[in-house]
DNA sequence: CAAATTATTGCAAAGATTTGCAATAAGAAC
DNA sequence: GTTCTTATTGCAAATCTTTGCAATAATTTG
């Protein structure tokens, strides 16, 4: 998605295009992958000063839209842009992250879509679990038995 | 999974069993549905006083060891004890709540085992999206178009 | 273009969660 | 049962995030 094409959505939609939150799309189209708020924060331009309760209400109401998307349990909250649709393994030993593509997901929405007439936004989901080397091993790093 | 199961297992890989710990787990499986670490505190016996660094604590720990599940996404933070396995569907418009069934997931669970060796352990999901009544409004209540 | 309307901001305070560290206590070793 | 080891706790402080409200400024209206 364009940015031009985000500010013209949230007009029509009736938000109000202020210079705090084009300074906040014009830093976020600057940035790659994931960044937090501090992030953000930090590549504002020095002119622009951006309140950090704005920079929140901002990136929430960009996830509202589908513009950005947080990865579930960061802390800092992680955030990153929707440019093509995948998902993330997280390992919960090691941390390791690693991509998956979203037509995995396809069946499982049809059934929730004819199940419970629900729309689901899985544009950006974090899958928890264990990466093939952590497999058997506990929380502590202690191997089980 | 019973409580006595719970100690045992902490138990054999190293953990250390507390009075703290007994404490919340006496609690915790004396609460029904889901609960915050503020309900567990409240819940506590009186004689039993436990820091709330504490009860983070245990909640993440118990966590990690799938017998407690966060519903993703929920502030402050709601555990659920993981009896039956199951997912929750929440709309983010109106926030309803619904249940779905565990085998929507079994052919993804297997793609993901298959293709990345990855053990996903999605015993408790939350799906963000919209509940057929919410379908077509847009964040602030307003009708799209 | 000025006035009216009200969404948005900044600020400060509250709320939620995490973390470092010294004191405590569980379990192991003797 | 006493001593030793070190996981765990409580406390206080830091971090992250949300929220209420008066002041500000983007649109709408006339």
């Amino acid at each position: 998605m364009r940015k031009q094409d985000v500010i013209k959505q949230l007009q029509q939609v009736g938000y109000r295009m202020t210079s705090q939150r084009l300074a906040l799309l014009d830093t976020i189209w600057n940035l790659e992958g994931h960044f937090t708020v501090e992030a953000v924060r930090g590549r504002l331009p020095q002119d622009a000063s951006v309140d950090i309760s704005t920079i929140y209400r901002t990136l929430e109401l960009l996830c509202e839209f589908g513009v950005l998307y947080p990865l579930a349990g960061s802390v800092p909250t992680e955030y990153e842009r929707g440019e093509v649709p995948h998902h993330h393994l997280v390992c919960r030993n090691c941390g390791a992250v690693r991509m998956v593509d979203e037509y995995h997901f396809d069946d499982l929405l049809h059934h929730l879509l004819e199940e419970h007439g629900f729309v689901a936004e899985l544009t950006h989901f974090a899958i928890p679990g264990r990466c093939r080397e952590c497999q058997d091993i506990t929380p502590q790093g202690l191997a089980i038995e």
